[in-house]
RNA sequence: GGUGGGUUGGCCGAGAGGCGAGGCAACGGACUGCAAAUCCGUGUACACGGGUUCAAAUCCCGUACCCACCUCCA
């Protein structure tokens, strides 16, 4: 079994060859920390999260860079604007992100490297670029280094655009470039409006790093002159990827051999970095739905299909995700690991199930088909809990939540955490339990005298409450509601 | 102007020539004192107009609308 990936590049999809068999090296572009993340951003996290697992799961020996872009325009811009250090910002907003990524169960990558450590490679590989004629360093006296695009005829192969049929950036000041599509490799420090802080020496004088050549350096850097899977939004195809593998190419190095990339998630029609402030922050959508909630919302849609975001159609999805949780609960009861005293029935139905999700999951992702196959395991599993314990419904509760870890949406992965409850959570459960437990007992007696009318009340008491009653086979439960 | 993508039932969201992915909601049935949960069942969905084919949501041509990128962007 292989697994496909959809290639950005030639846009198809491929056997993923990895370079050296097994083993996996991705690097994907991360964020700018210039503000905080927002659903948009961490749906990235999360795709390639997923990518990551699966990776794993299939027996890759799996190295993952994801950078932090931590100098640039906007940085600068923003801090100055809010009066503070601009690497305050950045680190300020990196702590975020990291919270962000963490609140939805992204595993940390292998290494995550950020762009003001990596200078002195980046200066190395803008040297190579002008030794061999695809950069030169502008001669107005600005301290700029531009890539010299019209010495690169694969220029656009990525994006299959024509250097020709390019618009020129109308805002984009022109300053000392030879063409107006010749992108910066490095911005001469502007000594009257930019902190000194931001500044780093180089052989063109001091200045910071292009926003391109950041990427370039750190994927070599950390994985390699070729490497196998590049990733990021779709709207980094253009300019920065284009930039990023015209630069790395020009400079003699393999670079990616896949390219992927997420598609959006708007609100309202509209891209999220243009509509909304900070509705849709990840520290705001939390306040309404669980971490686990949204991942596994992002993670029933493909990640190459267009996401219209709205707090409906979470809900949906959260509403399909207790149905998951529940039947693990309810099977965790009636079938805990040890003996068997039910029926050793093995579950026919599940290696069936199994070639679905592995097809599903090898076919560029296909976490939707693979979200279908858990919820018929669930129907089975359901049906099989009517009858009690067996080894058929260990069998499924055990496959779900294979499932369920390698997609990252296990409900007791400890990655999810009890965010700071801990003890007191667990001793205001006990006293929930015994004070509930008084009262279902005078609810039980009420029912056993057939008196309907008290056994209810006390049930419509409790919901009040915000405790929720459920009779089973077992006796009667209680949740909060 | 160039490049890439989209339009699927009440809603979300897969699929990519034949067999109704899945979820949410709704309705009917089973179970229950009633609920809840669960199971069983219920839908003539593929933007529009042509065409190819024994067969089209899927392929081709055209049309409409939407979105993204073209040097700030997940």
């Amino acid at each position: 079994m292989t697994i496909r990936l959809y290639d950005t590049a030639t846009r198809e999809v491929r056997d993923f060859v990895p370079l050296e068999e097994g083993k996996a090296r991705v690097y994907v572009c991360g964020l700018t920390v210039q503000s905080e993340p927002h659903v948009g951003h961490v749906r990235s996290g999360v795709n390639f999260d997923v990518l990551q697992r699966w990776l794993r799961h299939r027996g890759y020996d799996v190295t993952f860079i994801r950078n932090v872009t931590d100098i640039d325009d906007k940085i600068l811009a923003k801090s100055a604007a809010q009066g503070r250090a601009w690497f305050n910002l950045a680190y300020a907003m990196q702590r975020e992100l990291t919270a962000a990524y963490a609140a939805l169960n992204v595993e940390p990558p292998t290494y995550e490297p950020a762009a003001t450590g990596h200078v002195p490679e980046m200066v190395e590989l803008i040297g190579d670029l002008i030794e061999k004629g695809h950069a030169y360093a502008a001669d107005d006296g600005s301290g700029d280094v531009y890539f010299d695009v019209r010495s690169w005829p694969a220029y656009g192969e990525l994006t299959r655009q024509g250097v020709d049929d390019m618009e020129a950036a109308e805002d984009a000041d022109p300053r000392g470039k030879r063409d107006p599509r010749d992108f910066a490799l490095w911005k001469g420090w502007k000594a009257d409006s930019e902190p000194a802080t931001a500044a780093w020496p180089s052989p063109w004088g001091r200045g910071r790093p292009g926003w391109h050549i950041e990427c370039s350096a750190m994927a070599l850097k950390y994985l390699g002159s070729a490497f196998d899977i590049h990733g990021g939004g779709v709207d980094l195809r253009f300019p920065h990827h284009e930039n990023e593998q015209a630069q790395s190419r020009a400079a003699g190095h393999p670079f990616a051999s896949y390219w992927m990339h997420n598609a959006w998630i708007t609100t309202a029609g509209e891209k999220m970095s243009k509509s909304l402030g900070n509705s849709l922050t990840i520290p705001a959508v939390l306040q309404r739905f669980r971490g686990i909630e949204l991942r596994f919302y992002l993670v029933s849609a493909h990640y190459r299909s267009h996401v219209e975001f709205s707090f409906e159609a979470l809900e949906e999805a959260a509403a399909g995700f207790r149905r998951i949780e529940n039947f693990l609960h309810r099977a965790l009861e009636v079938a805990a690991d040890g003996p068997v005293d039910g029926t050793e029935r093995e579950a026919d139905f599940l290696p069936e199930l199994e070639r679905r999700f592995d097809e599903a999951m090898d076919d560029d992702l296909g976490t939707p088909a693979a979200i279908a196959v858990v919820f018929d395991a669930i129907r089975h599993g359901n049906k099989l809990l009517g009858e009690g314990d067996s080894v058929a419904l260990r069998d499924v509760r055990r496959q779900v939540e294979a499932w369920l870890d390698v997609l990252g949406l296990h409900p007791d992965d400890p990655a999810w955490g009890t965010r700071g409850a801990g003890d007191t959570d667990e001793r205001l459960t006990h006293v929930v339990d015994a004070l509930v437990g008084t009262l279902l007992e005078q609810r039980a007696e009420a029912r056993a005298g057939k008196d309907f009318a008290t056994a209810d009340a006390i049930r419509d008491r409790l919901k009040t409450a915000g405790v929720e009653i459920e009779d089973t086979p077992a006796g009667p439960k209680w949740s909060l509601a």
